[in-house]
DNA sequence: TCTGGGGTCCTCTCCCTA
DNA sequence: TCTGTAGGGAGAGGACCC
């Protein structure tokens, strides 16, 4: 018996048998991914409510679709998500086992066609028009996917097969869990028009309000507005871009590598700070994190931002960059600091920080000019050595001081006098 | 009713330069 | 030399996606 047979899958539901010519874009969506591989480990959780989330002030990251019959989603804040589903077993993330697992049916895509466009770990792009020959119609080919994930990973995927990436995404969305659906290149305006205008792809929830109070409800009333009146309501590009979506045309190809245009990270404190000094160790750490990140792709990034939201979730962002590209944590610490230092707070209450490094650029072609006296071998060879120890004996082994004693002073800062508490 | 974390893209504004 | 203007880059904020 395969295990698509084991996993009890109900078959595929509903499509129009429909005809496939042209049909070469797949958009392969994993169901309730981190809630199907969290069952993987704990199958007794079979067919019961399961919640994916944690922390006092987390929001759901996955439901099965037993939790979902409650009203929870993801997204949702847990503190709700519990309310509405008590019954429910909630698991905290294991974001490695995600990676795991995405790896493997990323791979499985790979085996059918090199044109595969990952969107996030549980859904991708494929074009298969150069599979045809060799694996078939373009509805046979998912199947084929259909059944390999299920019998290798061991969860389930939707598959929405189409002429274009827009359309081939809808269509996975209409089957889930666990189908298939192929919109036929004839059928794509009978197929969009019906749907709702939030259906469409860069609409959300204030978009969705300006088009209704326009009186546009469905993709049929988007595509029978001038593109002019769009225009005028959402913007130029956002309108063009609804306009074009509402008749079905979307040019965009199946790219199998998009360069990182920015990494970044950001946390959310148990409880909001007022303390300056905590809330720059915090900054040092999210550098150091994203600076690492930075080196293990191989890439050095010119501005550096930071992001702070206030307790009352008001959100500001302040950037600046930099003469060089850089990826020394020290360097992007010293700036974020700047940035942080210069908003002048005085004992606001902060609910979350954020550091991010846009402008990349390949870490190993981006010239670092060096110094009048700066020593050949400086941070980012130090730096570089604790990458190396964290590979070896894991996170958390190597870092600044500042991080791993219990005095909250700021690091030394290259751009200010010494600081008497560091 | 309480809102994570990692991203991309768009619009508007300001400043500098030609 | 002064003024108006157009264009580009940077910065800030917002909306959106998964």
């Amino acid at each position: 018996m395969s295990r698509s047979q084991q996993l009890d899958r109900p078959g595929p539901p509903a499509g129009p048998p429909g005809d496939d010519s042209g049909c070469t874009i797949l958009h392969v969506d994993m169901d309730a991914f981190y809630a199907s591989v969290e069952l993987i480990s704990r199958p007794e959780l079979h067919g019961t409510p399961v919640i994916v989330g944690g922390g006092n002030r987390g929001v759901v990251l996955s439901a099965t679709y037993e939790a979902r019959r409650f009203g929870v989603h993801s997204a949702m804040p847990m503190s709700r998500a519990r309310r509405l589903c008590p019954q429910a077993t909630v698991v905290a993330p294991t974001h490695g086992r995600y990676s795991q697992v995405s790896a493997g049916v990323m791979e499985i895509f790979r085996s059918i066609t090199p044109l595969v466009e990952p969107l996030s770990l549980d859904e991708a792009f494929l074009d298969v028009a150069g599979a045809v020959r060799r694996l078939g119609r373009p509805a046979e080919i998912g199947t084929l996917i259909r059944d390999r994930v299920a019998d290798e990973q061991g969860i389930t995927c939707s598959v929405g097969v189409a002429t274009t990436k827009f359309v081939a995404k809808l269509a996975s969305t209409r089957c889930k869990p666990d189908g298939m659906l192929i919109v036929p290149a004839a059928g794509v305006v009978a197929f969009l028009h019906p749907l709702p205008v939030a259906a469409l792809w860069g609409v959300g929830e204030k978009t969705e309000k300006e088009l209704v109070r326009l009186g546009l409800h469905s993709v049929g009333d988007i595509a029978n507005t001038p593109r002019s009146t769009l225009v005028r309501a959402v913007g130029q590009a956002t309108g063009s871009h609804l306009h074009a979506l509402a008749w079905g045309r979307d040019e965009r190809s199946v790219v199998p590598h998009e360069p990182d245009k920015s990494i970044g990270a950001e946390e959310t404190f148990a409880s909001d700070v007022d303390d300056p000094q905590v809330v720059r160790r915090e900054l040092l750490r999210l550098c150091e994190r994203t600076a690492a990140r930075m080196r293990t792709h191989g890439l050095a990034g010119r501005t550096v931002s930071i992001k702070v939201r206030f307790a009352d979730f008001t959100t500001i962002t302040r950037a600046r960059t930099l003469k060089e590209a850089t990826d020394v944590a020290q360097e992007i610490y010293a700036t974020a600091r700047g940035l942080y230092d210069a908003l002048g707070l005085d004992r606001a209450r902060i609910r979350l920080v954020g550091v991010r490094v846009e402008g990349l650029a390949d870490s190993g072609t981006t010239p670092r000019q060096l110094l009048l006296g700066e020593r050949s071998r400086g941070r980012r060879e130090v730096e570089q050595a604790a990458d190396r120890a964290v590979a070896r004996f894991g996170r958390g082994t190597v870092g600044p001081a500042s991080l791993v004693t219990s005095d909250p002073a700021a690091p030394p800062d290259p751009s200010r006098p010494p600081d008497p508490s560091g």
